[in-house]
DNA sequence: TTGCTCATGTAAGAAGTTACATGATTCA
DNA sequence: TGAATCATGTAACTTCTTACATGAGCAA
């Protein structure tokens, strides 16, 4: 049998609630799933045609817009016993790669001027997502969301850890900033 | 002129306290550069001839254990400028894939108990990572680390965001695990 | 009449993973 | 004698990105 690849799986994470077309997904991959999963439409066209070989999803097709039929895909019972074994399962431990972290690695190669005034714009960028975020948050906890009985509960959860990750960011961003002033007034020993 | 792949400016950036061999970097994409970004052996020998070829480095060779030559490379003064360079602008956005952020967001799609062992899984191995570098942390602090001309400032500095990072994710997967247990006592209305 | 949204797909290439290949030295 | 470390590289494959291609309906 095929294996599932994760973007198999994120696409069945998007089913999860309820039938969708290849576009919906498009659409989902950027946001909200996007925030934590991101794919193209070039990817998840044929990511479609696997699970749906697999016997994981189905479709109906009825008239499209454009010159090819609209396909509305939905969970099979067994896509939705793939998920409910995968969710389950530990992450295998992905490859981090956070630019900003690598930069802050090698800081001490750049100037400090420019490199104080780096951290101040990415903790602006980081504040500014902490906005969105908490207003989308406080937005879901008013409709009931903040409840684990409501069907948007993964949702809320998703933006409870995107509140603590940005708020680490700005305050770290912050930090860094303040930082790079100690290293303008004193410079290496070599000069 | 061949643009630099962020891969080609984290070996740059590994490069940036002095010259090392091939299999330093490869050692050193996996720790401690590897905490933040990976690659394998065979993503870095043919990375290190595109660096070569653009002038970013140069190495000197002799003999080594087996039947090739050993190669030490370091920066080139074009090298040092280019890093400067990309350690200043803006990172680029990058795709954010995060498993358990994803598993959390389909989390209605599982069975709460099963769900909830999984987040006292996930809290206990972000917890271990919490401690190891909590360790390193204080132990480069001790060593003065924690001071912007310290050479180590920049491995001082990543460390700090691990901390807010990884205690973050044990608040959350905790936080988590107890509502699971909610989900038990009161399941969603259809039964 | 130009541009946006809906809607589905393919092609070419870059980036990343897994596996293979060689061979000396050191340690248990 | 068998495994680990040092040391460099290639081949085959999967995954992801960028770009192309079609075409209806709608709004400025």
């Amino acid at each position: 049998m095929a294996t599932i690849s994760t973007l198999g799986y994120a696409l069945l994470c998007a089913l999860h609630r309820g039938p969708l077309t290849g576009y919906d997904l498009v659409r989902k991959m950027r946001r909200p799933i996007g925030y934590y999963w991101t794919a193209r439409q070039s990817q998840i066209y044929p990511e479609l045609g696997r699970l749906s070989e697999a016997g994981l999803i189905a479709h109906e097709s009825s008239p499209g817009p454009g010159p090819r039929e609209r396909k509305t895909h939905r969970l099979t019972d067994a896509g939705r016993a793939a998920l409910a074994a995968w969710l389950v399962e530990p992450p295998g431990d992905r490859a981090p790669r956070d630019e900003i972290v690598l930069k802050t690695y090698a800081q001490a190669a750049a100037d400090p001027v420019e490199m104080r005034a780096f951290y101040l714009r990415e903790a602006a960028t980081y504040q500014e997502l902490l906005d969105e975020f908490t207003r989308q948050h406080t937005e879901l906890a008013a409709n009931g969301g903040d409840s684990t009985s409501h069907p948007e509960f993964g949702a809320y959860a998703t933006l409870e850890l995107a509140l603590i990750h940005y708020a680490g960011r700005v305050r770290w961003c912050s930090w860094l900033a303040d930082r790079m002033g100690d290293r303008v007034t004193s410079p290496p020993p070599e000069g």
